[in-house]
DNA sequence: GTTTGATTATGACTTTGAGTCAAAAACTAT
DNA sequence: ATAGTTTTTGACTCAAAGTCATAATCAAAC
C-alpha cells in the first residue's frame, strides 16, 4: 500500500468515526425511528451520498454504532478479566465493569434492544454483522472463562449444570436487570433507588443461588469492590 | 344506548379485533419496520383510512397488539395466583404460566422489546398507553402479592431487602432469560436444549439465592410442576 | 504548471410508505 | 322516497430513505 493510499485510508476511518459520533448522539436524542439521515449529513458536514459510501443503509449505520459501543464493553470485560482473586471476585469485577459501562452509555441497552428486531439483521451488511458477532463473542468468552475456571477449581460444584448454563444465567440476569431498570414505570413501582446497583445485587443473588463460593455472606465483597474500583477504574468518580 | 348503537359498537369492536389479528400476523412475519399499512388494509379488506379510524398511527396500532397479548399474559398470571400451596410453589406456578405464554406467543417478547424504544410512547395515544399500563400493573401485582406473602409467612426472611426488590429481581430474571433465549447466537453458544426451561431454571436459582423456602433441593418441585399443569393448564399438551 | 484519467463527493431526483381529507357510499329517521 | 347524518374510501400529500449522473478533486505524467 502506497503512502497516499495509507493516508486516504486514515482519513476515511476518521470520517467514519465522525459520522458514528454524530449518529450516536442523534440516535440517543431521537431514537432509531426518528434518526434523519439528511440531518446527520448536515451535522457531519458531508452530503447524504457520502454517508452511503460508508454504510449500505440506515440499519447498517445503527448496527455500527452499536458495535462500536459493544467493542468498548468487550474491552472493559477483558480488562476486568485481568483482576486477580477468587473466581467469584473476578466475576464481580465483570459485573462492576458492566455497570460502569451502563452508566457511561445510558443508551446502549436501548440500542442493543433495537438490534433484536429481526428486520435489522436482514438489511445490514455481512461485514458489519460479522464485526458485531466478533465483539459479542469477546464479551461472552470473558464471562464464560471465569465460570469455567470456577468449575475447575471447585468454587462452583453444582452437579448436572454445565458452565454455559451458568454463563447464560449471568448474562440473562444482567441484561434483564438493566432492561427492567430502564423501564421507568417498573423502577418507580419498585421504588428503586439506584438502578445500576440493582443489577449487581441480582447478580449476587444468582451467584449465591448456584452456590458460587465464597457466598455473599461469607466474604467481604465491599472490600473487593473497593479493590476493583482502585485497580480497574481508578479514573472514575465514585459517588457511593 | 339504543339497540342500533349497541350493534354498531359490537361491529366496530369485531373489526378492531380483525385488524389486530392480521396486524399481529404481519408484525410477527415482517417486524415493525416492515409492517406495511397498505398491505394490512388489503388483508383485512378495509381501506387504509379505516385503519386510522381505529388507531391514531402505526405505533398506536403496534402498542395495541402488544397490549392485547399482555392482557392474555396477565390473565394467565392471575389464574396462576389461584394456585394453592407454599408461596414458592405459587411463584413457580406464575413462572410456568410465563413459560406457557412464551411458548404460545413466540413473538411477544420481541414486540415488548420494541416498546422500550422511546419514540413509541411519544406517538401512541394516551388511551392506549393507559390500557397498556393497566395490564402491566396486573402482571406486576400478581408476582408482588406472592412475594409479599412469602415475607409475611416467613418463607423469605432476607433482612435489608424489600419485597419490591425481590419482585424486580424475578421480573428481571424472567425477562432477561426469555430475551437471551430468543437470541439465536447466544442460545447456540450455550448449547441450550430448551430455551423455555432455562427461564424456569434461572428462576429457581434466583429463589434459592434469596433463600426462598422451601429451597429447590428440599422439596419435590417436579410434583409441584405436575400439579400446576394439571390444575392450571389441563388442556395443554406437555412434551416433557 | 498544465493536462489527463481516475477517484471521490455531491445533491437533485426517484421511490416508498405513513398519514390526510374531500368526496362517495351507506345508513337512519321522517 | 327523501333529506340529513354518519361512515368509508382511496387518491393525494408529504417526509425521508436510497440512487446515480454529474461535478469536483486529486495524483501522476509530461
Amino acid at each position: 500500500m502506497s503512502a497516499t493510499t495509507a493516508r486516504k485510508e486514515r482519513e476515511r476511518a476518521a470520517r467514519e468515526e465522525l459520522i458514528l459520533d454524530h449518529a450516536q448522539r442523534l440516535l440517543l436524542r431521537d431514537g432509531y425511528q426518528n434518526l434523519n439521515l439528511d440531518e446527520l449529513a448536515e451535522a457531519v458536514e458531508y452530503s447524504k451520498g457520502t454517508l452511503y459510501l460508508h454504510f449500505s443503509n440506515k440499519e447498517d449505520l445503527a448496527l455500527s454504532v452499536a458495535t462500536r459501543a459493544l467493542q468498548e464493553r468487550a474491552d472493559l470485560f477483558e480488562q476486568a478479566n485481568q483482576f486477580t482473586g477468587r473466581t467469584r471476585e473476578r466475576i464481580r469485577a465483570v459485573g462492576v465493569a458492566c455497570g460502569e459501562f451502563a452508566r457511561q452509555h445510558p443508551a446502549y441497552f436501548h440500542v442493543e434492544l433495537m438490534l433484536k428486531s429481526a428486520s435489522f439483521w436482514d438489511r445490514a451488511s455481512e461485514e458489519r454483522k460479522h464485526l458485531h458477532s466478533l465483539q459479542a463473542s469477546r464479551t461472552f468468552l470473558s464471562v464464560n472463562n471465569i465460570v469455567q475456571e470456577a468449575f475447575r477449581v471447585g468454587d462452583i460444584s453444582k452437579v448436572g449444570t454445565r458452565p454455559e448454563e451458568v454463563t447464560f444465567g449471568l448474562v440473562s440476569v444482567s441484561m434483564g436487570s438493566h432492561i427492567a431498570a430502564a423501564s421507568r414505570e417498573l423502577a418507580v413501582a419498585c421504588a428503586l433507588a439506584d438502578p445500576f446497583a440493582v443489577a449487581l445485587k441480582n447478580g449476587d443473588i444468582f451467584c449465591d443461588g448456584i452456590g458460587w463460593k465464597p457466598l455473599f455472606a461469607d466474604w467481604d465483597y465491599a472490600a473487593t469492590d473497593q479493590r476493583i474500583r482502585q485497580e480497574l477504574f481508578p479514573q472514575a468518580t465514585w459517588l457511593h
